[in-house]
DNA sequence: CGGACAAGTTTGCCAC
DNA sequence: GTGGCAAACTTGTCCG
C-alpha cells in the first residue's frame, strides 16, 4: 500500500486532488487570456497615439464581426424607432 | 465637561463621527440611485414584454443624450475608416 | 370612435405613441438618476472643503459595499456546494 | 517614385492601410483569445463528464481571483490612508 | 430565460 | 485648464 492507510480507494483525497488540478489549469488559461486581452490595449494604444479614433476602430472592429446583414437589419429598426418619434441619425 | 475628558478640544473623535456621516450620507444616496437604475430596468422589461426591441430603445436613448452633431461626427469618424478599409455599414 | 379620427387601425402611430413614451419615461428616470449622482459628488466635494481626503473616503465606501456583498457571496457560495453535494451524494 | 503614382503624398491610401492593419491585429488577437476561451470551457466540461459540479468550480476559481485581488487592494487602501494622513498631519 | 462573465463606455482623478 | 490614466458602472453576450 503505497497511499493512505485504512482507506479502500481513498476518494476523498483523490477529489481534492482533481478539483486543485481543474482549477490550476483554468487559472492557467485565464492568465494566457488576460495577456491577449492587454495585447489588444496595447494595440488600440498605440493606434491612439498615432492620432487615430479608438472608439470608431473599436466599432469597426464589432462591426465586422457581425453578419453584415444583421447589422443592416438592427439599423433598420433603429431608424424604425427613430422615424416613428420623428427624428432621424443615421447617413 | 460633557464629553471624553483629558482631550481639550476632541478633534480625533469628531473627525471620525464626520467621516462617518459623510459615509452613511453617501450610502444612502447611493441607494436611492440603485432604485431609480432598477426602475429604469422596468421600464425597459415592460417595452420588451409588449413585444418592442430593447436594444433599438437604448440606442435611442443615447443618441438622443448626445448632441445631434456629435452623433453626426462620430458617424462619420466610422464611415471614413470603413471606406478606407472598403466596406459600408451605416444607411 | 375613441381613437383619431380617419385612420382605420392606426397601428403605426400606436406604436410611435409607445415607443416616445417609453423614451421619455427612461429619460426622465435618467435625469433623476443624475441627480443623485450630482448629490454624491456635492457630498464629497462639502468633505472635501472641510479638509476630508475624497479618495480615501472614496475607498471606505466601496469597500464597506464590497464587505456587504462579500456576505451574500458567501451565503452564495454555501448554497452552490450544499447543491453540489447534495447532487453527487443525494440524489 | 515608389509609391503609387499619381498621388502627392498618398496620406489618405496610407491611412487607410494602417487602418487595415490595426483592425487586423486586433482580430488576429481577439481570435487567440477566444482559443483561450474555449480551452476553458473545455477543462470545465471534462470536469463535469467527471462527475464534478461546474458551478462550484468557478465559484472557486472566481473567489481565488477575488482574494488575490483583496491583497492588492488592501496595500492600495492602506497606501491611501497613509498619504491622506501625510496630507493632513505631515505635510 | 436568467444569471454569470466579459467588454465597452463613461466618469473622476492626477500630472503637467 | 486639459489630456491621459485608472477605476466604476453599465451594457451585451453566453452558458446553464
Amino acid at each position: 500500500m503505497t497511499d493512505t492507510p485504512g482507506e479502500g480507494h481513498n476518494s476523498k483525497n483523490d477529489a481534492g486532488l482533481k478539483i486543485k488540478a481543474y482549477v490550476e489549469r483554468v487559472e492557467r488559461l485565464a492568465e494566457e487570456r488576460q495577456v491577449t486581452t492587454d495585447d489588444i490595449k496595447d494595440v488600440y494604444a498605440e493606434a491612439k497615439s498615432n492620432g487615430f479614433d479608438v472608439k470608431a476602430l473599436r466599432r469597426l472592429v464589432a462591426q465586422r464581426k457581425k453578419d453584415a446583414d444583421k447589422v443592416k437589419e438592427e439599423n433598420a429598426i433603429f431608424e424604425t424607432y427613430a422615424h416613428a418619434i420623428g427624428q432621424e441619425y443615421l447617413a
